[in-house]
RNA sequence: GCGCCAAUAGCUCAGCUGGAUAGAGCAACUGCCUUCUAAGCAGUAGGUCCGGGGUUCGAGUCCCUGUUGGCGCGCCA
C-alpha cells in the first residue's frame, strides 16, 4: 500500500473505532462489541473519497437502524489531526469521508520522490517464490497456448517481484520419456521415407511439418548412411540432432518474447541423477506403492481420500470422484511423466522455495489434485504448490477457428506470432484477459497494428505527456519542485480522480500478487491512461498561471512515471514519441 | 456418469474480501483540432447480470438446484 493511502486508511479505521467507543460512552449507542467493517472507495465520488459500512455492519449488535448508528458516529468522530476533512452519514447508513487537499498533494510528492520504486511493497516479505511457466514440450514448435502462458507467467513473476517476493523463473524441459520416444519414432519414419517412400508412419507420431523438415536437414548432413544402422542408433542420432535444435529454438523464441528464465530445467537430469528413482523409493518405503500387471502403482486413492476427509468431505462425495491410482513405472520399465514430475517438484522444494506456482493449461487440471497429494505423500506440503490454470486460447482468423495442434501441422506457432505481431502488443493483449477465461485471439486484429489495441492507448498517454514537457520546455517553461501549497491547487474533478487512481497503485500490485493475476495491472494502467486523457481534454497544463502550471506538470510527471513503471515491469516499451 | 472453468449491452470483457444509479472497449449515431499529440475526448442509444429457489439491513457477487458452452477423467504429457 502506498504510504499516503495507507496512512489515510489507518487513520480512518482508528477514528471510526474511537468514534464507536465515544458514542457508547456518551450513550449515543448501547454497549456492544465494535463490529468488523470495511473501508472502500465509493464508485461515485459524490459519496466521498472513502466510505465505510461500519454503521450497517453494526445494525445487528446495536439493534438500531444503520442510519442512526451512522449519525452517532458522525457526531462522535474526531478528524482534526487526520488527512480527512469531514464525514457524512448517507443512504442506507454509509459513512462517507472526504479527504483534505493535503492528501492529494502528498500523493504527488510521494510518487515524485519514489520514482521507479513507487508501487514497491514488502507484502511478499522477500519469500522465495518460483514461477514455472510455458514448459512446452521440445518435440515441436510452441503454440498460442504457450504464448499466453509466457505473457501471463512472466508478468505474474514481475508483479510478485514488485510486491516484495524473491522470484525465480523456470522452464521445465521434458527432454525425456515417452514423448521423446514418439519424437524419435516420428523422425525416423520421416527420415526413412526420404529413401523408402512407402515407409509406414507411426500411428501416434507427431505429424507436424517440423518433423519432416528436421529429418530432411539431418539427411542433408548425413545422407543415407543411417539407413544401414540399427534402428536404435539411427533414432539416437536423429534425436541428438533434432532435440538441441528445438530447445535452442524455444530459447531464442522466449528471448525474443522478452522472457528471461533463471533456469531451464531438464527432465533428463532427474532421471540421470537418480532423483526419479529416489521419490519412487520414498513412496515405496511409506507403503504407498504396489505392483499390478507388471507396473508399479502409486496409491493416489488412499492419499487423496485422507486429504479430502481431513477437509471435511464425506466418503460418499469422495466415492463420486471415482479416484484412480496412478502408474509410476510402466510394465516396460520406463517411469511415467507423473513419477518424474513428483521428483521435479520435490527438487523445487529442496531448493528452498516457499511456494511454487505453475502456470498450466486447463487441460492439465486433472493433474492438480494428485500432484499436490503426491507432495503430501512424500512428506512435503502440497498446499505450497499453487497451480494457475489457464483456459486455452482459441485462435481466430478470418472469422474461423484455427485449430492448434502439433499434430495437424497447421498450427499457428509462437514464432509466427512473434514475426507478425509486435511483442509489446502480444504481451499486453494476453494480459487483458484473466487466465480463467477462455480467450479468443483474433490474429487478423492482432496483426493489424491499429489503434484498437489497448497497448497503443496506454503508450499514447505516455507519449502525450512527454510531448507536453517538450513543448513547454521550448516555451521556456521547465518543471520545478512544487510546494505543498502549489500542489493543493489541483482541485478539478479530473485531477482528483487521477490522483486517486495514482494513489491506488501499490494496493493494486498487492492484490494482483495475492490473486496471482497480473491482468489487474493491465486494467489498472489502461484506466490510468483513460483518466489522463480525460484530464488532458478538460484542462490545459499551460494555463497562464505559473503555480497551477507547475502543479499540473507535477501531476503529468507522476502519471508518466507510473505508466512507465507498469510498462517497464511488463517489459513493454514506453515510447516518448508516437 | 463424475470433476474443473465459465455464462453480465449486438460483439469482446471488467465488476477486488456481499454495498449506494451494474461499467469499459469495439460496432452504430451526434459533436469537439487557428491554443500542450484527434492513436484522444464529450454525448446518444443499447441490460429479465442464463433460469429457479435460499441466506440478510442489502446479492451480478455467497449457498442449493437446473440449463448451456469449453476442458478433463490413459501404463499420454
Amino acid at each position: 500500500m502506498s504510504k499516503t493511502s495507507a496512512q489515510a486508511q489507518i487513520q480512518l479505521r482508528e477514528a471510526i473505532n474511537k468514534a464507536f467507543e465515544k458514542a457508547m460512552e456518551q450513550g449515543l449507542l448501547p454497549q456492544a462489541q465494535v463490529p468488523e467493517f470495511i473501508i472502500e472507495a465509493p464508485a461515485n465520488r459524490a459519496n466521498g473519497d472513502l466510505a465505510s459500512n461500519a454503521a450497517m455492519a453494526g445494525a445487528r449488535v446495536f439493534r438500531m437502524a444503520p442510519i442512526k448508528i451512522a449519525q452517532a458516529i458522525v457526531d462522535s468522530i474526531e478528524l482534526k489531526d487526520t488527512l480527512f476533512d469531514r464525514c457524512e452519514a448517507a443512504g442506507a447508513g454509509f459513512l462517507n469521508f472526504f479527504l483534505k487537499a493535503e492528501y492529494f498533494a502528498q500523493v504527488i510528492a510521494e510518487i515524485e520522490e519514489k520514482g521507479a520504486d513507487y508501487g514497491n511493497s514488502d507484502y511478499g516479505q522477500n519469500k522465495k517464490y518460483m514461477v514455472e511457466f510455458v514448459s512446452a514440450n521440445p518435440t515441436g514448435p510452441m503454440h498460442m497456448g504457450n504464448a499466453r502462458g509466457g505473457a501471463l507467467g512472466d508478468c505474474l513473476a514481475a508483479v510478485l517481484q514488485k510486491a516484495g517476493y524473491d522470484v525465480y523463473r523456470e522452464f521445465y524441459v521434458n527432454d525425456a520419456g515417452n514423448q521423446i520416444e514418439k519424437f524419435a519414432n516420428s523422425l525416423e519414419a520421416r527420415y526413412l521415407q526420404i529413401y523408402i517412400p512407402d515407409t509406414q508412419f507411426p500411428e501416434d507420431g507427431y505429424q507436424g511439418g517440423d518433423i519432416t523438415d528436421l529429418a530432411k536437414e539431418f539427411a542433408e548432413i548425413h545422407g543415407d548412411k543411417f539407413l544401414s544402422e540399427e534402428s536404435d542408433t539411427r533414432k539416437q542420432a536423429l534425436v541428438d540432432y533434432a532435440l538441441p535444435k528445438n530447445i535452442a529454438k524455444m530459447q531464442a523464441d522466449m528471448k525474443k518474447y522478452r522472457i528471461e528464465y533463471d533456469k531451464w530445467f531438464f527432465e533428463s537430469e532427474l532421471h540421470n541423477s537418480g532423483k526419479v528413482k529416489e521419490v519412487i523409493d520414498i513412496l515405496t518405503e511409506k507403503g504407498l506403492t504396489y505392483e499390478k500387471e507388471g507396473a508399479l502403482w502409486y496409491k493416489n486413492i488412499q492419499i487423496l481420500t485422507e486429504k479430502l476427509l481431513a477437509q471435511g468431505k464425506t466418503q460418499d462425495e469422495i466415492d463420486k470422484l471415482e479416484l484412480k491410482d496412478d502408474v509410476l513405472i510402466r510394465a516396460n520399465g520406463n517411469p511415467t511423466y507423473f513419477a518424474a514430475d513428483i521428483a521435479y517438484h520435490k527438487d523445487k522444494f529442496d531448493r528452498g522455495f516457499d511456494t511454487c506456482i505453475n502456470i498450466w493449461g486447463a487441460d492439465h487440471h486433472g493433474h492438480v489434485m494428485r500432484m499436490k497429494g503426491a507432495m503430501d505423500a512424500i512428506g512435503y506440503n502440497g498446499d505450497k504448490l499453487d497451480i494457475v490454470l489457464m483456459q486455452l486460447v482459441k485462435l481466430m482468423q478470418g472469422g474461423e477457428i484455427v485449430k492448434m495442434s502439433k499434430r495437424t501441422g497447421k498450427a499457428i506457432q509462437l514464432s509466427d506470432l512473434l514475426d507478425e505481431v509486435p511483442v509489446d502488443s502480444t504481451r499486453f493483449m494476453f494480459n487483458t484477459r484473466e487466465a480463467n477465461t477462455q480467450m479468443d485471439f483474433d490474429l487478423d486484429l492482432a496483426v493489424t497494428q491499429d489503434n484498437q489495441n489497448p497497448v497503443y492507448y496506454v503508450q499514447y498517454a505516455h507519449a502525450r505527456i512527454c510531448s507536453i514537457f517538450r513543448n513547454l520546455e521550448a516555451d521556456g517553461v521547465t518543471k520545478r519542485n512544487c510546494t505543498t501549497q502549489e500542489l493543493m491547487l489541483l482541485k478539478e474533478t479530473e485531477e482528483l480522480e487521477l490522483i486517486h487512481h495514482l494513489a491506488a497503485y501499490t494496493d493494486e500490485i498487492e492484490s494482483a500478487a495475492a490473486a496471482y493475476d497480473p491482468t489487474r495491472i493491465t486494467r489498472y494502467v489502461t484506466t490510468l491512461a483513460t483518466l489522463f486523457h480525460k484530464f488532458y481534454n478538460a484542462h490545459r497544463v499551460k494555463c497562464g498561471e505559473e503555480s497551477l502550471t507547475q502543479a499540473r506538470l507535477a501531476l503529468c510527471s507522476a502519471v508518466r512515471s507510473v505508466i512507465k513503471n507498469v510498462l517497464t515491469m511488463f517489459s513493454v516499451s514506453c515510447p516518448e514519441k508516437m
